[in-house]
DNA sequence: AAGAACCATGAGAACGATTGTCAAGACGAG
DNA sequence: CTCGTCTTGACAATCGTTCTCATGGTTCTT
């Protein structure tokens, strides 16, 4: 009963993960890997990065321009970020206030099964400070 | 001094706007406009609804699937939509508690120039009823 | 009303990110 | 090692959106 297997191009790009400190686009992971002469083919990249994010162990949101980006999750729980719009670090946020504001307000109006994005974009210390 | 003319394509996009009574892609614009008879050009929908945008008379979101929806907007406030995913239909809301906390977030962190996107996202009580 | 100046339009090409296809290759249980 | 099955990769295809540029429509000025 094989399910999911141990292959080299999952394990790079997973390893490219846990090395970026911020949010990457999955053809930047791509890159990166070609940089390092680790052949994976961008397909592959996108594939994996899809799987990882159904696992939730990786965090994926839409950039301002459209591009989905992707970046290591700590906590399993669920949680917001606050990203560099340069460098693409994140912190990762809760903010439990703002949970239950959101399920209120869409009860209150009579929607159902309700879900939310939520996300703070800035410069960090480090960007601005090389301007 | 010309700078924005008044042409029937742009009155028949802003018309559409305001009939429709929730968020819509700029195809399905197109597309309505194309049943009413009015010819109007792919790309010419596309400028309009971005002219609006920039206008600030109406709102624009990135669906779930990346497709970028838009909506006449009632207040010139900053605000953000419960919407329906399934008729798109939206109600506008206010959060002042979610303001200050994302912006006391990001400061506290080091970030400047902070923006932040939020949506709900729901079923609508006449979507769930007509299951 | 007529002309000039120039903004707007439309048809189609171009684009960039992402997904699909499918034959060939890699993995792991037994 | 062998076999069944999961994965991969090169490339085509899709999808939303933007660009190009020749043509048409508006508005301002006489
Ligand atoms: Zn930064
Ligand atoms: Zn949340
Ligand atoms: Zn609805
Ligand atoms: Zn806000």
């Amino acid at each position: 009963m094989v399910d999911i297997r141990n292959t080299r191009q999952r394990r790079a790009v997973s390893a490219v993960l846990d090395e970026l400190e911020g949010f990457a686009s999955a053809q930047q992971i791509h890159g990166v890997l070609g940089q390092r002469g680790e052949k994976v083919g961008l397909s592959t990249v996108y594939r994996n990065l899809q799987a990882l994010v159904d696992a939730e162990q990786v965090d994926a949101l839409r950039g301002n321009d459209g591009e989905v980006l992707y970046r290591r999750c700590e906590a399993g729980e669920h949680h917001h970020h606050l990203v560099c719009r340069s460098c693409g670090r994140a912190v990762e946020v809760a903010g439990p206030a703002v949970e239950s504001w959101a399920t209120k307000v869409a009860t209150e109006n009579g929607f159902t099964d309700v879900e939310h994005t939520l996300e703070i974009f800035g410069t960090c210390a480090d960007c601005s400070a090389s301007t």
